[in-house]
DNA sequence: GTCATAAGCTTGACTACTCAAGTATTAATC
DNA sequence: GATTAATACTTGAGTAGTCAAGCTTATGAC
């Protein structure tokens, strides 16, 4: 029999985690008919001066590609919670900006993700949420 | 300013790192020419007593739904790499079989995946990455 | 100034799923 | 023993992306 090293495990384990948590943080947010992703990027624009960023900056940050935040933002254009806006010193970027009505979309989902994820990480003392932060960073 | 809850923000940073990994593993194994999906596939396979396991338990343990199994092995039965197999004790399930083609080709890419977990994992000590388990299976 | 190269995005074609509905078979209840 | 409910899948339709190619605009080298 082949020895698995602790390494592989530990990657095979922690996939397995993830999906679990993914689908469970999609479903906490669907209350507010939006998906993780979709609460990523509002996060990531409400942190940003102006609630405005770059696509790709915006791509890097939520960890997908550049087409992906085009088709991602589409529908949330449609909907009025980012808009569209022309950067003057650079016509080949279109910056993004949360809305009005997304800033206050995302301050609403934010409450019941919050609760979600102290529920979730309620047995992690801070302590250990800043080790495990620590050492995910080295991966 | 709103505050973000600790919580929160290891969630949000745990999805970045995530998705990062999860690309970069599809990478280490897309030289074998597979998914690590599929790797995942042949793993559970391949630590089953006859490389033999049903469809349903198959996607417990890889964290898909039955309907995702259906659609990710059509091609590898069609590459030989699993067999279909009748339980002639309950007619509704069919058993997925990792053949011996599957067999070498797990262990090959595990080669290479084992190779790649303890580059990633080579600043954690043993004892962290049990710790971090640990933590992970309580979420 | 002009030309090559690069950056920022969008689009078409594809992959890897999901969910809801449908089919076949088995188990449970009466 | 017939009916109902549950299990094990499969399939059609849809979603959330990816990648490669294309378009437009900016930058750097000369």
């Amino acid at each position: 029999m082949d020895k698995i090293s602790p390494q592989v495990e530990f990657l095979i384990e922690h996939a397995s985690i993830t999906a679990r948590l993914h689908k469970q943080m999609d479903l906490c947010l669907s209350y507010q008919g939006i998906s993780f992703t979709e609460f990523l990027i509002m996060h990531h624009l409400y942190a940003s001066p102006l609630h405005t960023m770059r696509r790709i900056e915006l791509a890097e940050h939520v960890g997908i590609t550049a087409s992906g935040v085009t088709r991602l933002l589409a529908p949330m254009e449609k909907n009025r919670i980012v808009e569209k806006e022309k950067n003057p010193r650079d016509a080949r970027q279109s910056l993004v900006k949360l809305s009005a009505t997304g800033q206050q979309l995302y301050r609403d989902s934010l409450i019941g993700f919050t609760d979600f994820s102290e529920r979730k990480l309620e047995s992690w003392s801070p302590k250990q949420i800043e080790q495990v932060v620590g050492l995910l960073r080295k991966i």
